[in-house]
DNA sequence: TTGTATGCGTTATCAG
DNA sequence: CTGATAACGCATACAA
């Protein structure tokens, strides 16, 4: 491994100079510039990382932590922030959480120890105070999470907006009982799909006091657990949204175990666009989002403040209905 | 940010030795032990990682390359060898490929110009001359991948036996004339498991001369395409083995298109095992293995090597049989 | 615009 | 078993 010092050799400069070139500064004329860069690529000079981190008091990296890997959507979006930040030169340091506070709190602690530059969290567990604290110490970046104090330091879906289409969608053709099957309350774009789908049930002067909302964990299991809870409380309905596609799949689950057919039975709308919203049957109509923009908005997004002392501005990102099979028109 | 400098101010003793006492080193008493790790509590004291990596040339970090993140189980795989790793206080550096040889050639040396201490590699592009050459210069250790001598660097899947388990099913539950989808022939997993169908059937007795073999890419496709090709060849079958859930799926859908209905008019066995499995209709029989156990042991493996100088072997893992709805007796 | 000198926090060599 | 001390490779005031 070729260090500076013979790269400064070579190039008949001092180190500070290689090192000026290095990093790009602009106090270097053009003619020694070359030089310096001639003699680095002669001899295939890369930077030590240690000494730089050492010398400069930043390792160039970036923390991220993902409540959990195996999720719909994590890995593509730690793929994305992962490939952004390559080519920004800078490095990701993964963390996977479990989806509690506990042990995102470790992972948060993990990567401060590892002494990273900043971090980007796609996190479910930690309370908003938490994170503000953490941000007292080191940059924050969060995906999908509203916290106040931090509006500006987040990338966000509008969840809202989607649910509203969705159940909007419903409407327009035809429904009128529609049943929604919300995510856990302490989530936040849970609470934002199901606002979205109140909403929209008032806006179209449709009645929601009859406890048509249900609140379930998200994942199969939720999904059968509210259609039982509507059949319980004897709903009526021609629809469900459900907050997630694997919502949904519990629905179809349900359905299938009842005898109902859907849509014939009742229609049901997704949210995600998960893969496998695809590949069930009858293909689910859902809510798409984009999760590489999202992903590499908020590594750009790191490496402006972090880098550049850039200010920074919350982004929202929007949904797209995906129609597929899954309603049908009353 | 206590430094070491501190440490042994507090502690009464040289930087040399709270160093020793850092790394475990055992040419130290106990009693200064204890004092050093007194002293490093009540700081809180967190040793320097450039300062380590620049001091011992080592920077405690593994780079692992994945070909896609966005694949089915890769998530899974990085979390748990994330985790490994963390455990045993080393880190992770990830960097994505594309499936192709190009990008995870940049990847891996990405990577090493992050002077990583070892690699972990979950490919498919590159080939096995290249994974020879790259590990003369550094660790490399295999997932799936069998390299002529990296043997003792490779942690991999039965999936012969997993094919040959698969088919021996559908046999035993009557089935004669069984067709298989296979993956592409450059990929070994793919071959293996051609391989295992076919010592499966020529083990029953059964014939596999009349081209019941057909190679695709994976993928939903590419399941279609064989089904329509063994149309074309006038196959007589009763079962497919698909060599991948994803084309057991292409298969499904191919069977809807066609007014066909899994299993009354031929069963399907997947591999993979994949959530998809449990979500599609019938739900699917299917290959499963253990994922989150073969990404620790490739962990595990790296570090005893690369930090303890240990000796290596290959280690195998057993497939499981998961048998849902898909495969009818006859 | 460039060079000099110093320090970053550890590890490792060599004495003691 | 412990202590000095010289690297490690680079960044950055400061000087020129």
């Amino acid at each position: 491994m070729a260090t500076i010092k013979q790269v400064c050799e070579l190039a008949g400069v001092s180190a500070a100079t290689v090192s000026r070139v290095i990093n790009g500064s602009d106090r270097v004329i053009e003619a020694t510039r070359k030089k310096v860069q001639a003699a680095m690529d002669e001899l295939g000079y890369q930077p030590n990382l240690a000494a730089q981190a050492l010398a400069s008091n930043r390792s160039n990296t970036i923390g991220m932590v993902i409540s959990g890997l195996d999720g719909p959507f994590y890995g593509t979006m730690m793929a994305a922030v992962e490939a952004q930040l390559r080519e920004l030169n800078r490095h990701l340091l993964i963390a996977s959480g479990h989806g509690n506070a506990e042990s995102e709190e470790e992972a948060i602690k993990y990567l401060s120890s590892r002494q990273v530059d900043g971090l980007i969290l796609l996190t479910e567990g930690l309370s908003s105070e938490a994170l503000l604290a953490i941000s007292q110490s080191i940059p924050v970046f969060l995906i999908n999470q509203q916290v106040p104090g931090l509006e500006n330091r987040n990338v966000w879906l509008d969840n809202f907006g989607g649910a509203y289409r969705a159940t909007q969608h419903l409407i327009e053709q035809g429904h009128r009982n529609i049943v929604c099957i919300g995510g856990p309350a302490f989530k936040q774009d849970a609470n934002d799909r199901v606002a979205g789908f109140e909403t929209a049930m008032r806006d179209a002067g449709l009645d929601v006091s009859g406890q048509p909302i249900f609140r379930v964990t998200f994942g199969v299991e939720g999904g059968r657990q509210a259609m039982n809870y509507f059949r319980e409380q004897q709903l009526e309905y021609s629809a469900v949204v459900a907050g997630s596609d694997e919502t949904a799949v519990g629905v179809y689950e349900w359905a299938e175990e009842n005898g109902l057919v859907i849509p014939d039975d009742f229609s049901v709308i997704g949210f995600d666009n998960m893969n496998l919203s695809a590949y069930v049957r009858p293909k689910l109509s859902t809510v798409a989002f984009p999760i590489v923009e999202m992903a590499k908005a908020s590594a750009r997004m790191a490496f402006d403040v972090i880098y550049n002392k850039a200010h920074s501005e919350g982004v929202e990102f929007n949904t797209e209905l995906v129609l597929r099979n899954s309603v049908k028109a009353l």
